[in-house]
DNA sequence: ACACACATGTAATTGGTTACATGATTTC
DNA sequence: GAAATCATGTAACCAATTACATGTGTGT
């Protein structure tokens, strides 16, 4: 049987905390992993049903009934000993494709704000991100640090932190860069983008 | 009609550099952008004669003849206002999936040596990519610092030596916290990844 | 003659998103 | 009883990779 990286995400998720339906689940990984990681429900919720098939998850019991009922899943001890299995399978990551990047690098076929407005956009971003992984590493202090996976988790969000501050420093060096390239453009719109 | 990403690719390389194969396209991309960017050929050729069929670029004339002789292509009028127009366009990045932050965010239910072992190669890879940046930094200063694009390939340049320079420093002490957390297992191998 | 780099292309598969359809529960 | 949020699921689509099949030109 080969999975896709969705199954150990699920896997994993379910490690860590228990007796959460697809839709928690969901949220569990924006909440924790989201900025370098994404699940969609077209995704979620078939690999859900095969892992409950192959009993490497099951479901919990439940009061409620119906059709859209709230289903919880735990993992099993098979469950847990294949994401094991896995995470110590060398790590694969399949070859990035930037569209920032390739918008800038192409920059020079472009009107000279083009550019610039990207750069905006992308240090706006950046710093959206800044302030939401200072939140979760104030939140994961406050409520899990005495939990068993907290150091592994802190280094996430410190390579996740370390990326930013890099992105933020490079975006203005950039933009200054763009700016003496071509003088007396600086009122121009954010709006473009 | 829209066209993807791979199309855009390949009229913007044909705009800085024109009368090239598909063969060609490819290893230009790889060498320029290739730390940001992939195209294989499963998708560059369909794509190829899809633009060709639209006349955004046309096949240069050609002595040689056969089956599988080599076809240069250039990018016409069209093609670039197409290019111009999707530059100016905002930029949409899917979100990340990194399987090497997921397998470290869910380190602890590994055995130590495991998340040791993805940043030993998240390490090494990270400085054979230094390695490269460092040298082709060098080759488009020396060949290419001419050329109008310049500029913005430079800020590409230094937007991926940033990055590397975060992710040594950071793995650097990741590492540090790992060997802190377990102590006394230095001699572990590099070879299980 | 052989190897290697150059070169073109397709078929099968996969991994994933988006949009849609629907229902349950809570809160005001 | 309306709105918001919680919740499950499927169908259509798409972008892209991988593996394969094949041929050409150059240098040793």
């Amino acid at each position: 049987m080969k999975y896709n990286t969705t199954a150990y995400a699920i896997l994993g998720i379910l490690a860590i905390h228990p007796h959460q339906s697809g839709y928690e689940i969901r949220r569990t990984i924006q909440q924790t992993v989201g900025f370098f990681w994404g699940e969609s429900y077209g995704q979620l919720y078939p690999t859900l049903r095969r892992l409950a098939a192959e009993a490497l998850i099951t479901e919990e019991p439940s009061s409620s009934t119906g059709a859209r009922k709230r289903r919880a899943w735990s993992i099993t001890p098979a469950g847990r000993c294949l994401l094991t299995e896995w995470l110590a399978q060398p790590y694969h990551n399949d070859p990035p494709r930037d569209e920032f990047l390739m918008k800038l690098f192409f920059g020079i076929e472009a009107a000279p704000t083009v550019s610039v407005a990207h750069l905006h956009r992308f240090e706006q971003t950046n710093r959206e991100l800044l302030a939401t992984l200072v939140e979760l590493e104030r939140l994961a202090r406050a409520h899990n640090s005495g939990l068993p996976g907290f150091p592994f988790w802190m280094l996430t969000l410190s390579y996740g932190l370390a990326q930013i501050r890099a992105n933020l420093a490079w975006s203005k060096s950039a933009l200054a860069t763009l700016h003496a390239i071509n003088p007396g453009e600086e009122s121009i719109s954010h709006s473009a983008n």
